[in-house]
RNA sequence: GGAGCUGUGGUGUAGAGGCCUAACAUGCCUGCCUGUCACGCAGGAGAUCGCGAGUUCGAAUCUCGUCAGCUCCGCCA
């Protein structure tokens, strides 16, 4: 039944095609995207990856390809042979690039045959039937579009740090757990029995290490693995281009990432991106946004209303404040028609986040409504309204808390109001800097310090001095890229003295021997002459998921995992057999439940 | 670990206690059709409403559980 394509080359691919190829004799490949039979006349589109042509079969042309096309359906692959003619001026088709042409088939071949397809490839479908059978849903052009697009950012990145001097260097996969970070995926060893590789997180050490042999200028687009709950963009293994740079300092990263996320974006979408980008402290970030990763498309910035309230005769606010809490607002300019539903829904939003409440105030023409305005004195009511630099019609919303739930309830509240007041312009791109992050944080329930970025993130040279007696304020030399509210990427200038490093993993309260253990041959090797070096890693996937202007990495990338971290096509992760299990020395304790 | 949303012929949806012997569109099959462009016209097949319990005289519809997908919190150095 199925034909060959002996003798045959293909000539053109279809979206190709041009009235400039008038009277010329084709030879097109392809699936039939759909056919379309008038009974003496039988038109089929065929798709390839560049695009749709029209066939025009008849029995005046050639009877046997007249024939052939009415056992023809959908998705079946055909390689066709015909005149390019163009189209009279009444059926040319203006909704294709092709439309002005057609081809005339003397002579078809039904290459494949194909079952009738679950979906029409054009259409919207559930995710679930989409990955189920992603090689359909692959074929559909925006997928297609989406997949073109992630090659032309690598090979712009590629092309960029190689103009760079940058080499592109691959490090292991097969590696070392590591006691910090995200949870690894490990791999059992089968000649070690009882000792398990671990899939990398990123290649931090392996790439400061190229740093150590003199390799001055690392890149590579990597996968990395963590074995964390997913998210729209979060999957387990995902991509980055990750660099590493010696003898530079903060400021020399961040001009060249800046010339290297604008040529990518030139070179590989024709999106043009203004330099240099913002610049923001972490704190300054916070204070203002609520956020380590600041959406610049809209304002509604946060007020802080804390030295305000602590002497207030409102409790709720003047315990907060004097608690070493924070009272802080928005502003949400014209919203003051929002409906008591409405109200509650936010106020339930922010509760998400650990905020108790969302106080309000509404600004009228009338005058103001709100249920805390009876505790506040005039001039107080007045100070609130001038902070805000209130109007009527607008509605103010306050939470108070411990910093970081004010932070982050206010940081989610500011970007879903952004939302439903459709401030958000979605062909706009608004980079920014985040810089000087803590290099610690203390976690309440380790009871311990723990690395904001990592273990070798180096700290501000001016806050060294804080490291023995004042951890939490110490400055670390971290940087992240922020686009339009999604961290794009981060890294940070490293520690290269072993005393500094030492130091650092002492704070960490990793004992010598644990810190020489899991990292000891890092330490030795910072022991034979490190230069000063730093780096940062860009998620590639988020990179052309907003390029391409999509709500998800699953959407560029070609076989992702569903939220539950399984692949609906191939149904991994699966059992294995015994043998597999033994050869291992692997026994399992897996509660029994579905089959 | 937790919260929410969704699940109805192949696909996309409607139906929200009896009107359901489950509707519409599209796809599929058969026939007709020489200028369509996701062609059109006529006819036909196709669903025990994700799965399991329960409430009820009666459940696609209400309740509980469960499975799957999605969004989010925690988590993600």
């Amino acid at each position: 039944m199925a034909e060959t394509m002996q003798g045959l080359k293909r000539s053109h691919m279809v979206g190709e095609l041009s009235a400039a190829n008038m009277g010329e004799i084709v030879v097109v490949t392809g699936w039939v995207n759909s056919r379309r039979d008038h009974g003496g006349l039988i038109f089929v589109d065929l798709r390839d990856r560049t695009g749709l042509a029209q066939l025009v079969f008849s029995p005046e042309v050639d009877k046997d390809a007249f024939a052939k096309a009415e056992r023809v359906r959908g998705e079946f692959v055909l390689a066709a042979v015909g005149e390019v003619r163009r189209r009279s001026a009444e059926t040319v088709n203006p909704k294709l690039p092709t439309g002005e042409i057609e081809v005339y088939v003397t002579e078809l071949r039904i290459l494949n045959r194909a079952k009738t397809p679950p979906f029409y490839i054009e259409e919207d479908v559930d995710e679930n039937i989409r990955l189920r059978y992603r090689y359909l849903d692959l074929r559909r052009p925006d997928m297609q579009r989406s997949l073109i697009l992630r090659h032309k950012v690598a090979k712009a990145a590629r092309d960029f740090l190689d103009r760079q001097g940058f080499l592109e260097i691959e490090t292991p996969m097969l590696t070392k757990s590591t006691p910090e970070g995200a949870r690894d995926y490990l791999v059992p060893s089968r000649v070690n029995p009882g000792k398990f590789y671990a899939l990398p997180q990123s290649p931090q050490i392996f790439k400061q290490i190229l740093m150590v042999a003199g390799m001055d200028k690392y890149f590579q687009i990597v996968r990395c693995f963590r074995d964390e709950d997913l998210r729209a963009d979060r999957q387990p293994e995902f991509t980055q281009i990750d660099m590493e740079i010696s003898f530079v300092d903060v400021e020399d990263v961040l001009n060249l990432m800046e010339e290297m996320v604008g040529f990518t974006f030139k070179e590989a979408a024709g999106i043009d991106i203004e330099t240099p980008f913002p610049r923001f402290t972490y704190r300054e970030a916070m204070d203002r946004y609520g956020s380590d990763k600041p959406d610049l498309r809209f304002g509604l910035e946060l007020r802080d209303f804390t030295g305000m309230m602590a002497n207030s005769d409102f409790k709720v606010f003047a315990a907060v404040a004097a608690s070493g809490g924070q009272v802080k607002g928005i502003n949400a300019k014209g919203c003051a028609h929002f409906s008591r539903k409405e109200i509650d829904d936010l106020t339930q939003f922010a509760s998400i986040y650990g905020a108790k409440g969302l106080a309000y105030i509404v600004v009228n023409e009338e005058g103001l409504k709100s249920p805390i305005l009876k505790f506040f004195k005039d001039e107080e009511i007045e100070a609130i309204l001038h902070k805000f630099e209130a109007e009527p019609g607008d509605l103010l919303f306050f939470v108070a808390d411990k910093p970081s739930v004010v932070a982050a309830a206010l940081g989610a509240l500011r970007i879903e109001l952004a939302k439903k007041k459709n401030l958000i312009d979605p062909d706009v791109f608004k980079f920014a800097w985040v810089v000087d992050f803590p290099l610690v944080e203390y976690d309440d329930e380790e009871r311990r310090w723990v690395a904001i970025h990592h273990p070798f993130t180096a700290p501000l040279d001016e806050d060294l001095k804080y490291m023995d007696t004042d951890p939490g304020r110490v400055r670390a030399k971290a940087y992240d890229m922020v686009l339009n509210g999604i961290e794009l990427g981060g890294g940070s200038i490293r520690i290269h003295r072993r005393d500094v490093q030492q130091k650092m993993f002492d704070l960490l309260g990793h004992s010598e021997e644990e810190a020489n253990e899991k990292f000891g041959f890092m330490l030795e090797a910072f022991e034979y002459g490190t230069p000063p070096h730093g780096g940062i890693a860009f998620g590639l996937d988020r990179m052309i998921m907003l390029m391409a202007k999509r709500d998800t990495i699953r959407d560029v990338i070609a076989f992702p995992k569903t939220q539950s971290a399984t692949d609906l096509m191939t149904q991994a992760p699966s059992e294995v057999t015994p043998r597999q299990l033994q050869e291992l020395h692997i026994k399992l304790n897996v509660a029994k439940t579905k089959k």
